[in-house]
DNA sequence: CCACAACCTGACCATCCGGTCAACGAAAAT
DNA sequence: ATTTTCGTTGACCGGATGGTCAGGTTGTGG
């Protein structure tokens, strides 16, 4: 029962607390604003005002807008590839494919924002990530392209190439989250419901598994 | 034979076109720096020293940068709109979508700046576009949806939701334009090569097609 | 040849933005 | 209780940016 006894899990005491409370409002505000405007066009004041603490503040727990940024695309990049587990230990297509698209819908609609902001780091050329996709990213795409590629082999589904499949899985699931403004619009203004969102993941599935021929 | 006598089409004198050439030298210059940095991003002097002209020379013609953005965006709306002729006039799925598939992949690869611009516009909440996405949008989209109700009607296709169908279609073209950076890193750093485009092509209307039981 | 209109552009300005800093308060260590 | 470390913040700065403008040049119609 001395200053740093505690329940459980990671560090605590008030000043670790501050601090994780207060880099959480930051990234949380960030990847909003980061998300709405884009890295150009978000400002420290922005986020700062979102996130409810004075600008300096900012300065104090991430030194440049860069560093924030940074923090922001990893973020996403973890979940997903958090994500990707659903992909191994999967006996067939139908159900390995299955649940990745169910898990990247989830992630779609739980975190439009992160999707965003990777999609537009991506777009202006990978300044700050490029590294990710030539490491991690490559090794884990082909990771996967060796498993479908073993699908095939053993029939399990049609041959069609692994890479353009992952693209096609990849373009099809995040549009729910980048594009969310025109499908909202195209849904009478109003958000997806749960009904809509299930009947949205029903769709994809239905497609690409018997696209693939996994079903 | 007089000054404004000419082989064919619009106008045409010197001043006329010194106008259009110039126009299309910052239009061209736009689209390429408001893909690459995003409209926060982009500077007016960016675009000037892109299309080789004074930055004043810029606000001569177009009066501000949101003017000049505006513009761009709308072209490759235009585009797209041309291109889902390939839509109509199809009498079953499979050269309707298959023929609208080559020409959105086509456009992804032909306009890949400006299919960056749209995303990045749709993301930031379509702020300059909203109405395009409420009144042509909106209209094309029901039209198409029409369509392709008819073909499941007819029994040329499998019953699936055909709003997700076209969430797809865009989705997975567009993809090859937006993420064009992450696909060429994946490619070992290469632009994909005209045998790589057509197996894309390929790959895709597979898929598709086969997804939705058109072939 | 003249006058008017269209086109061109260097220099300039007001504003905004990322980042700094010094001074201060609160917690924690000794 | 004292010192040290960590967290807080208003005020400030240099640089960049969108946009303006006055004075020029070039083309065109009469």
């Amino acid at each position: 029962m001395t200053q740093t006894a505690q329940v459980s899990q990671i560090k605590s005491g008030k000043r670790t607390d501050i601090r994780r409370e207060n880099e959480r409002l930051i990234l949380d505000a960030a990847e909003k604003v980061f998300a709405e405007a884009g890295f150009g066009g978000a400002t420290m004041q922005l986020i700062a005002d979102l996130a409810g603490l004075p600008k300096a503040n900012l300065h104090y727990y991430f030194a440049t807008k860069e560093d924030l940024y940074r923090r922001v695309v990893s973020q996403i990049f973890e979940i997903w590839l958090d994500a990707a587990a659903s992909f191994d230990n999967a006996p067939d297509p139908a159900s390995g494919i299955g649940a990745y698209i169910d898990a990247k819908m989830d992630i779609s609609r739980r975190h439009p924002h992160g999707s965003k902001v990777w999609a537009s780091e991506v777009m202006h050329g990978a300044p700050v990530i490029q590294d990710y996709l030539e490491t991690t990213l490559t090794e884990w795409t082909n990771g996967r392209i060796a498993v479908i590629q073993r699908w095939i082999d053993q029939g399990k589904m049609n041959a069609i190439d692994p890479r353009h499949l992952l693209y096609m899985l990849w373009a099809t699931t995040q549009h729910y989250a980048d594009f969310g403004h025109q499908i909202e619009t195209l849904n009478a203004g109003k958000p997806l419901s749960d009904r809509q969102w299930n009947e949205a993941k029903a769709s994809v599935k239905t497609m690409i598994l018997r696209g693939i021929g996994a079903i």
